[in-house]
DNA sequence: TAGTAGCG
DNA sequence: CTAT
């Protein structure tokens, strides 16, 4: 297995380095917990987590929904962004205020000023749940970031290279983990081991994940 | 290949 | 890897 450096930030929260522009930043999300969890419900209220298809025909075992001016969709014709969520018919709800800064200043401590998502897809993942290897790449341009929170149940995530068969290094995230990468680790490989029954004192036998894109 | 199964 |  790879070694991975561990430093300390001048705001002496741990961060893990990925890559020359990739990193986890440990536990950045816990003070905005209290803020954004109520705002799942509200998001689920209008637009429902659901289980898409893929291209190839098969349904992803992560469930999703998503807030902001563009939604990630998936179905037989393909992976897109919409602005209207296709089961509601109805714009995807606004995304919270609490979650952009929370994007914003995430971006910001991994080196990435004025990052402003337009999308904000969110995942739930219940146990046995997975995203195999794969890119970014439906969004207009590159120049922006990703950011993805971790929230409830532990994950192992993958890390991997340019290349789907490059050797993927094994990350565990926990409940108010971010990660957060870009430039040129902007279109790395990465997914997520199958969810292990290890239930969360807040959130139960479930992960919720963040993925903040500027997409438009 | 944001999946999965089956073969070798 | 290949069909799906």
């Amino acid at each position: 297995m790879q070694s991975l450096e561990l430093f300390e930030t001048p705001a002496q929260d741990p961060c893990q380095r990925l890559g020359p522009a990739a990193m986890v930043l440990r536990g950045f999300a816990l003070p905005y917990v209290q803020q954004v969890l109520p705002a799942i419900e509200v998001i689920a209220a209008t637009s429902p987590f659901r289980h898409m298809v893929t291209p190839g025909g098969f349904t992803m075992s992560v469930a999703l929904t998503n807030c902001g001016a563009l939604g990630w969709t998936s179905d037989r014709r393909g992976y897109r962004y919409t602005s209207v969520d296709p089961d509601a018919g109805v714009p995807w709800p606004v995304m919270p205020e609490a979650f952009a800064r929370l994007a914003s200043q995430a971006a910001k401590a991994a080196g990435f000023e004025h990052f402003e998502p337009d999308a904000c897809l969110v995942n739930r993942y219940t146990p046995g749940a997975r995203l195999s290897l794969h890119q970014d790449k439906n969004e207009r341009d590159y120049d922006a970031p990703i950011v993805s929170v971790s929230l409830g149940m532990s994950a192992t995530f993958l890390f991997g290279g340019h290349a789907r068969t490059d050797p993927a290094v094994k990350v565990p995230l926990h409940h108010g983990d971010v990660a957060v990468w870009g430039g040129v680790d902007r279109l790395r490989y990465h997914g997520v081991m199958p969810l292990k029954d290890e239930p969360h004192a807040l959130l139960g036998s479930q992960r919720i994940n963040f993925t903040f894109r500027k997409a438009g």
